[in-house]
Formats: structure tokens, sequence, C-alpha cells
DNA sequence: GGGTTATGTCGCAGGAGTGTCGCAGGTAGG
DNA sequence: CCTACCTGCGACACTCCTGCGACATAACCC
């Protein structure tokens, strides 16, 4: 299961630090800059956290945080400055989450982040067992198994079996998947999956011709086996 | 086991100077030349040591020393010039853990570091036993061993091996490894671990062309087998 | 059954990712 | 000063991936 998570913030050098701390993290990361920038993303992406720097050019933080939480449940952590003891009230009281005072220690946010993840939370996913059947999914090592023999996958299959496995079979429709492995902006024929679902069964299917455990469901996408 | 050290000192002479000293005695060295660059890389690479010095342009060393205190535990040197005996006591209020004045002897301050080091003291992992197969590395001695045969190996070389074998088996993308081991700051070329990696191969495997030890994860970046 | 849509199948061409290797400037050590 | 080595860089080769299109097949609707 790949997490995504937004960051809006307008300083580069701390926008960038804070990327690559959620990427050794394992997240997949979204970045804004504006409060407009971010309110349209987060609504095309829908991310699984937002990371929310109140000191926004134009438009404030905290209407930001106001308009998410008017259409969406998903967890906000206010970012700010040490000074704005009274910003980090208004914040809590327009709907967010949590906070983290600027400079913040990268790990504490991270561990924040886990914890807004878990509170959110598919109830699931106990240190992340994925697997499906003889399938084996190892994220330390991008590998996976099958009957314990290791199958050779690609970077974007490996996510997508992820996040299907992930998703512990329920349906995930083309758009997801496009939104969720390939990302944003890629606006992409939806046959791309088929295509790569195909390839897949190819490599974990005994017989890929008739799925047992990557299954169709016509007219919605695709699950695998519960 | 690798410990980093942050230097915090503007001069770049002093840096210089600092930074061989360090290395020779086998730390990772970030740097940085304001209190404000130092401050964004402590949080981002969390080194076992600072150095700061107290004269700094800009923010005053002091003030970083407060800010560290604010939010980490990490231990605090403080450098300053002999005649600033006023500063060193509001340093050491300030919570830094010891200090050093120019001009000082280059082992004395390494002397102190190790102190430090000791203080703070990981109670775990003493010695961390890296080994991989039949490749061997003695941090004490920056030695590689294959098959108990020692191997000469550059720095760079010897820290990313250190980093993979640290890693036990899991992948490091290059942009892990350009952080971890070339250091902040050098968003350069990801072709260059492609480079060392190569150079690598050829000192430590039998058939470099065909590595069984250093494993390429297409994709994702490489791993140690585990 | 006939038409229509959704999905499976498969080959291809461009491109991305990686291996390989030589070069040149820099640095350390003599 | 000289030498050897390190190191980043670029060039080229090669593999593998991947999006796309075309056609086949299956499911659905009337």
């Amino acid at each position: 299961m790949i997490r995504t998570v937004m960051v809006v913030e307008d300083d580069d050098a701390i926008r960038m630090v804070l990327r690559t701390n959620l990427e050794d993290e394992g997240y997949r990361v979204l970045e804004a800059t504006t409060a407009e920038q971010g309110l349209l993303i987060v609504q095309d992406e829908q991310p699984d956290v937002v990371l929310v720097d109140l000191r926004l050019p134009g438009i404030h933080g905290l209407d930001l945080v106001r308009s998410l939480r008017a259409t969406s449940q998903v967890p906000i952590i206010i970012v700010t400055a040490q000074t704005d003891s009274h910003d980090v009230v208004a914040g809590l009281e327009a709907g967010a989450d949590d906070y983290v005072t600027k400079p913040f220690v990268a790990k504490e946010l991270m561990a924040r982040i886990r914890t807004q993840l878990r509170r959110s939370a598919q109830p699931e996913e106990g240190g992340e067992d994925l697997t499906c059947g003889p399938i084996e999914l190892h994220p330390d090592t991008a590998e996976v198994m099958r009957n314990g023999e290791p199958v050779p996958v690609s970077r974007i299959e490996f996510f997508v079996l992820a996040e299907l496995i992930g998703a512990k079979g329920r349906v995930l429709s083309r758009d997801h998947l496009l939104r969720k492995v390939w990302g944003y902006g890629n606006a992409g024929d939806g046959r791309v999956v088929d295509n790569l679902i195909y390839r897949l069964r190819n490599k974990i299917e005994d017989d890929p011709a008739n799925p047992e455990l990557l299954l169709t469901v016509r007219g919605f996408g695709y699950r695998m086996k519960a």
C-alpha cells in the first residue's frame, strides 16, 4: 500500500527536505507552493495526508485548511513557525489534526504522519504484509516472490501489484491506478493499465488466460483474489 | 559504525582543515557556512556531533545553538576565538556541551569529539558487523577484506559499501546514496553512483559483469545480496 | 442473433535505465 | 616538483521497459 503525502509549502529548501524524508519513508510525495494549487491537487489526487505551511503567499494556509476540511476527511498537519502559537490554535480549530513548529525534527514529523495514517486507518496492514496467495511482495528489496521463487517485475508492475494487494480484494478502477501509480499529470490512456495487467498476469498467473489471482471486474477495474 | 560530524563554519580555511582532520579520523563530514543552512542540514541528516563557530554571518551561532537544543539532543561543540570568553559562557548556557578556542589543536578537538560521541553513545550496535558474504569491512582501519585478503578501496567506495552492507539487503536508491555518502547539497548527476558501483564491482566481485554480491534493482537502485 | 462496448492479446518503436570505459582535473603523498 | 591515484564527467552500447495501436475475443444489450 503506497501512501501519498501532499506538501503545501512555498519555501523551496524546506519542501525539499520534506520530500527527501518522505520518500525515504516510502511515501509518494505531491508538492504545491500555493494554497490554490494545493487545493486543486488534493481534490484531484486525494492524498492520504496533507502538510500545510500556514504562511503561504496569497491565500493564507488557514483558509486552505478550512477549504480542505469542508470537503474531505483527509488528515491535515500544520507546519508553522514557533512564534505563531495563536495560528496553531486557529489551525486546529479550523480542522487540522496536528501541528509541528519550525524548526522541526524530521523524525518527529514522520512519526506524526504515521500516527495520522494509523488514525485515518484502513485497519489493515500491521507492518504491511503484502501477500496474496502464492504471491509475496518485499518492499525492502523491491522483489516479488511466487511460491518462494523470485519473479522479475518492472518498477511500475511492482507498484501496481502493491496497490492491488494493499487493497485486499477491493476493486480498483483504472483511474485509481493511474493516479496512484502513474501519478499526477498522467491523464493518459486507460488502456495502459490493461496492458500492464496483461503483462503482470503473464508473470504471476499459472494460466494467464484464466486468471485466478488478478481478476477483472468488468466495467469497474481490477482486484486481487480475496 | 560511521559517525557524522556537522561543521558550521564560514571561514573556508578553517572548515577545510576541520574537514580533512575529521575525515582522517574516519568521520563523515557535513558542512554549512551559515546558521540557517546548518539548521536545515542538521534536521535532514541528523549528525552525531555538531561543531558551531559562534561568529557566523547573519544569525549568530548562539541562536543556532539554542535552535538545535530546542529540538535535538545532538552534542554541540562550540568553536570560538580565544578573546570571546564571555561568548563561551553564553554558549554553554545556551545548551552547548563543550568548546574549543581558536587557534585549536586539531588532535584536541578530535579527542573532544570522541568524548561527546562516547557520551551520546547509542547503546546499540557495538561495532556493527559489516559483513556480506566474503566481504568484510573494518571501520576502524577503513579496510575492506575479501576472503581475508585486503582490497584497496578509496574513501568514497568504502562509505558506499558501508552504507549498502549496513542496509542488510534493502534497496538503496541513487538519491539515498548521494545524500548519505556524498552529502547534502550534491544534487549532482546520479550517474556518479553508477560509476562508483561499477568500480566497486571490479574490486569485490569475482565476475564484475555478473555481480553476485552488489546487485542492481532496475528502477530502484542497488542492494547487497541478503 | 446482431450490434456495441469492454477487455485480452501481441508486436513494435521509441525511450529510459544501466554497464562500460576513457579522459582530465584535482589531490595526496613522496 | 612529480607521480599515482581518485573522482566526476561524458560518450557509447545495450538491455529492458512501456505506451501505443491494431486486431481478436468476450460480455452485454436490444
